[in-house]
DNA sequence: CAGAAAATGGGTTGTCGAATCCAGAATTGG
DNA sequence: CCAATTCTGGATTCGACAACCCATTTTCTG
């Protein structure tokens, strides 16, 4: 829908679709890495191995390139995470789904942080547009997760409120990615996913009993 | 100590070191209504009512300035909330402490996030020793936090490791700041803190039965 | 297999902002 | 109170980057 950054005409050839793809993808790379100002929009030229005005034959400016990129990490995060999210209905999962989110981080030496969080952040007080689009990021993962509490809920497996709970999940990944991205160590990404979950299991049938 | 981004000379004159704090305080104003990128020296120089080179004879460049400023926000931010920091070793205390920080993001209609926070986002890829800088100020925050939790477990009131918890509550807060300010809605910073604190409430003796 | 439309390359322009210089005014210390 | 030092003002340079233009090549369509 609002993906019409395009510039007029909406015809592309198989080519284009691809050089287009390139340059989003090259500038997602290169914004996740050194933020938003610091992705020049000639490194992203010199990245995505395209020339001259080919940014400028797709994108009207930097910021529809800006949001083509938002919509292509909330693409990216989503996908990546399904099989994981998908599973979430169940304290197993939701532990498994954190052990992965550390791992990750850690793998990456914890750079980075949040490819959605950390646009937003540099967006938010900035430009309403992006913030918006950042902000229907977030529902939709929010809801993702969501869905998992719901259905354990429906089960009878959960007590309390599946959408606050939610919320508060999604809250504590990104507070605990961005002081791990600053710290540079992992510790508080797991303790502030393992208070959460501890929580949530608090919560369950099965933990009522053995906390 | 690393407060020595002063140019050269340490001696500053009275009028010299108010010009200098005229100048922290606008710069981190506009730094936090619009990111620093967003805050240009011009801009600074008009809202600081100083003119001309006045910046640089004062900082020897941007980056200095910046440094300032985020030693300036770590400093309002730990003053500002002392009072309550120093009442966080009861629940009611830690209660007290999350309704202030929603009562003023609601205040704030939930803009700018955390002054730290979002400083630290901006400047954690690209800037190192800016990084480094919150970082710090990030663990002075955190130790203020741990200082109630550790004396509850001390005397016995709470079961589990104030450390991590301290983290996970700044994580917490964190997560929920975020969200909040780009959804520009509380709620997220409401339920992110309440767990957290519903957790702990639940490793302390007078919650262990009453949920 | 043309003709049209889209894609590509590279060069160019204009603006904005960081950084610097120097001359004149105010302040401080002896 | 006066000389040294610090502070202030405005003008200016310099580089970087976003944005635009046009000629050429490639790809699609009928």
């Amino acid at each position: 829908m609002s993906t019409e950054t395009r510039i007029q005409q909406a015809r592309l050839t198989r080519k284009g679709e691809a050089t287009r793809a390139r340059i989003v993808a090259a500038a997602a790379r290169l914004m996740y890495e050194g933020g938003i100002t610091e992705a020049t929009l000639e490194d992203v030229r010199t990245a995505a191995g395209v020339s001259g005005s080919q940014i400028y034959h797709y994108f009207a400016d930097k910021q529809a390139l800006l949001l083509a990129v938002i919509e292509y990490q909330t693409e990216a995060v989503l996908d990546l995470q399904m099989p994981l999210l998908d599973q979430l209905d169940s304290i197993a999962g939701l532990r498994q789904w954190r052990d992965v989110m550390v791992e990750y981080q850690r793998l990456m030496q914890c750079r980075g942080g949040c490819p959605i969080g950390s646009l937003g952040s540099e967006v938010a007080e900035s430009n309403p547009e992006a913030r918006l689009a950042v902000a229907s990021g977030f529902l939709r993962w929010e809801a993702a997760i969501r869905a998992g509490l719901t259905a354990m809920h429906a089960r009878g497996e959960l007590d309390g409120d599946p959408d606050g709970l939610a919320l508060a999940i999604l809250a504590a990944l990104q507070g605990g990615l961005l002081l791990a991205q600053i710290q540079r160590r992992v510790r508080p990404l797991e303790v502030a996913l393992d208070v959460v979950l501890d929580h949530v299991e608090s919560l369950t049938h099965a933990g009522r009993s053995a906390t």
